[in-house]
DNA sequence: ACGAAAGGATGCATTTGCAA
DNA sequence: TTGCAAATGCATCCTTTCGT
């Protein structure tokens, strides 16, 4: 990410700028990349207005979804007050929902949100010129590479195994670590240094963390859910024998456990398969029904490590991270930056 | 005219074989 | 033993067609 090869986010931007334009808005780049306290914005910007100026913190995200929202937010608020998310095409759910938290954003189709002491932009409803084309990622960004991501992600100094040990870890096939790292290379995110075998090194953990979060919640978090069930109660969940199924707590009940800031609104577990015994024991139900409200979420595990030596019966901290910005709640995000701060910022620090 | 189902194309993941 | 590349198998998505 020295030069410039982010061209993908680069056109977006200017596509973005160039609809404002359309709008009457006086915007432009003032500068790439800039660092901003611990995070890197993608770009710096200047809005010109009667006289004024005012400038913003850039974030551009391709794809936004109700269910990347979370991890955007996140971002954007590392980018302090003068922030603005810069995306392909706004709905007008998600614009409404954006202008009631007050982000500004643009994008390509011509919507926008900004607000200041005297300039308000508020356009919603614009159809998008072309399909939003579904970003063409590479393999490292597909569901199985996200899962040797999360491997790698969890295991930094593991990026020196051999392919068919990171395979297994990974829960995939050999052949897809091979797609997976020269990808990886590519984008900067992995260098053999002065070229010698077992030399490799992750580079920008924080950034890649960042692009595996989002695009984890559109990609492959939707596939793991093996179903949702409805129980009597979520009130003693705490005792609930799971490591006798072969079960781990994720999401809210896990960061509970972590943080004990967290009330879950959601059970999520993770498991090979749906701990049938369990179940019938916890009385779950598929559909819910008076008396049995409150839900349960069963995930399929898709990695084949052990997670925290110190939560034996949880999931990885960066998986309670990334499911519970994927849940949007704004509550669920205030945690998963103590969850970041706590257990997952150091998976990248003590290397 | 609309929605559902079937068929087909595309691209992704795994397998397999090979070479360093 | 490890990494690379081609090939096969497979799933997903898109288009087309059929039925209501």
């Amino acid at each position: 990410m020295d030069k410039m090869p982010d061209t993908a986010e680069t056109l977006l931007l200017n596509d973005a700028i160039n609809t404002a334009r359309g709008l009457g808005v006086a915007v432009q780049v003032v500068q790439r990349e800039p660092q901003l306290g611990r995070t890197k914005a993608d770009a710096l910007v200047r809005i010109d207005h009667g006289g004024q100026e005012v400038f913003y913190a850039v974030d551009v995200r391709r794809a936004l979804r109700p269910a990347t929202l979370g991890a955007a937010l996140l971002q954007l608020e590392r980018l302090g007050q003068q922030a603005m998310l810069v995306t392909d095409y706004v709905t007008p759910e998600l614009a409404d929902e954006l202008k009631r938290r007050r982000i500004a954003f643009l994008d390509a189709a011509g919507n926008a949100y900004l607000e200041q002491p005297n300039l308000l932009i508020w356009v919603k409803g614009q159809k998008p010129a072309v399909k939003p084309t579904a970003p063409t990622v590479g393999r490292a960004f597909q569901p199985t590479g996200l899962q040797v991501l999360f491997a790698l992600l969890c295991n930094p100094q593991a990026v020196n195994r051999p392919y068919r040990e990171l395979a297994e870890m990974a829960g995939v096939a050999h052949g897809t670590v091979g797609w997976v790292i020269p990808d990886l290379q590519q984008l900067g995110y992995v260098h053999d240094l002065n070229g010698k075998r077992g030399t490799r090194r992750l580079f920008e953990q924080e950034r890649l963390l960042n692009q595996w979060t989002d695009t984890y919640a559109r990609v492959l978090r939707p596939r793991t859910l093996l179903g949702r069930y409805y129980v009597p109660t979520l009130e003693g969940w705490k005792g609930w024998p799971i490591e006798e199924h072969d079960a781990l707590w994720g999401g809210e009940p896990a960061a509970d456990l972590l943080t004990g800031y967290l009330r879950p609104g959601v059970l999520t577990l993770y498991a090979e398969k749906l701990p049938g015994l369990l179940a019938a024991r916890q009385r779950f139900i598929k559909a819910p029904a008076p008396g049995h409200m409150a839900v349960v979420e069963v995930r399929k595990r898709f990695w084949n490590f052990p997670g925290d030596p110190e939560h034996t019966n949880l999931v990885p901290p960066l998986l309670v991270y990334a499911d519970l910005l994927a849940t949007g709640d704004a509550r669920c995000i205030e945690t998963a930056k103590m969850v970041h701060e706590t257990y997952v910022a150091r998976l990248f620090t003590e290397n």
